[in-house]
DNA sequence: CCTTTTCTGATACGAACGTATCATGATGCG
DNA sequence: CGCATCATGATACGTTCGTATCAGAAAAGG
């Protein structure tokens, strides 16, 4: 027997080459030749990890899918007390790209996103819905204990604001991503709901508090 | 000379023809023959008008930007007396997919959209970027006589309160459009969000003032 | 040592795309 | 009445895509 090389990792360089395509160049640039070139390796390499694009494309998935995960757990984590809020805050602005990073995220998100409702589209169910979904139902329970702590009035309705802030964050992030505003503004925009939200009187972000134009 | 058509009239036809294709099967699916197909026409006519495919797409562009800004404007006057409120309603509604109409239309607009920060894309410029400021800050000037007027309270910044409307509404469009809720439900949430913005104590739609899930 | 299995490379194939070319009715003007 | 010109049709070309095929190198096992 040969090599023996780590079939994850490779799989895993290519998938990151796929992602790193379609964040910038788009998915729809992301051919298996240019997967190929991008992750070093030969065009049969791909097909030999990967049998056809459309498993390579959910793989891909995948991996953007974990990413995100984990940029959301660390954002939140990043914030020290794990309060209701911010939990919310880590989490909304996890997926708002300001920076490069999130700014892959999104850009690489937005292509599969966008890719599901053209397509028939069988990797729709798979984790199109699922995700935001998830999301949501941990923003609506964050925003009822918030509630429970006195720290959010209780005549909002908590599934119904949790949607409304994470449309308004992927909404945000679609102008950021085509370049109507940069990512400061849109956090200014967040934060400005969120502090209406969340009725402390202090500026959700701890190094500014003032959100004025 | 033969026999003399209007090329505007058979320009118009076969751009409609391309949103058609977006707004059902994609913006991908919409080839030079799939239009031709779709508009009852024989390719060479599609590069008899267009001589590019870029310049087909241009000018679908337009006929959608056209047709969105028409339902804004009819949404409005629908609502009767033209107060800010009204207009803001409107306006947001207007751009919701909620019927057929503006189903085809934002998913017609979502492709566009995300052909612009994937291709180079010169045509970004021209009214990718123009188009959501414009509502913007027709938005932001509602809001603010909206303060005037006492309906809404004095400590909401109006662009920073519009631009998140905005953002909200498109957001809540993605997630319609890619089957993470319906159209009702995203009028709920939209309308949650303006009967806390502007404090009347009534829901903002004529028929129905409860918001409960 | 040599077979057998695992991995990698070069190249070919059919389809679909945007675009270009050749050809041909139809018509209004001189 | 013809002929130049506008409008339309049929078809070809080169490229790129996903995928398939043919084949060669590298290492464990007998």
């Amino acid at each position: 027997m040969p090599k023996r090389v780590d079939h994850e990792q490779r799989r895993r360089q290519i998938g990151e080459a796929l992602l790193r395509i379609a964040s910038t160049r788009g998915l729809q640039s992301a051919t298996m030749r240019e997967v190929a070139a991008e992750a070093g390796v030969s065009l049969r390499l791909v097909q030999y990890y990967f049998h056809t694009k459309e498993q390579l494309l959910l793989a891909a998935l995948a991996y953007l899918a974990q990413q995100l995960t984990e940029r959301v757990s660390a954002s939140i984590r990043a914030l020290g007390p794990i309060t209701s809020r911010a939990v919310v805050y880590g989490t909304l602005t996890a997926i708002l790209p300001t920076d490069e990073e999130s700014v892959r995220l999104t850009r690489a998100y937005t292509g599969f996103y966008t890719l599901v409702f053209s397509s028939e589209a069988e990797m729709a169910t798979r984790h199109g819905a699922t995700y935001p979904d998830k999301l949501e139902s941990l923003l609506a329970t964050q925003i009822a204990a918030a509630q429970e702590a006195g720290e959010v009035v209780t005549d909002v309705d908590p599934p119904l604001t949790a949607a409304a802030l994470l449309a308004l964050t992927n909404g945000l992030g679609s102008s950021v991503l085509g370049g109507q505003r940069d990512g400061a503004a849109a956090l200014r925009i967040l934060n400005d709901q969120l502090d209406r939200l969340f009725h402390t009187g202090e500026s959700s972000t701890a190094k500014d508090s003032s959100h004025g134009s």
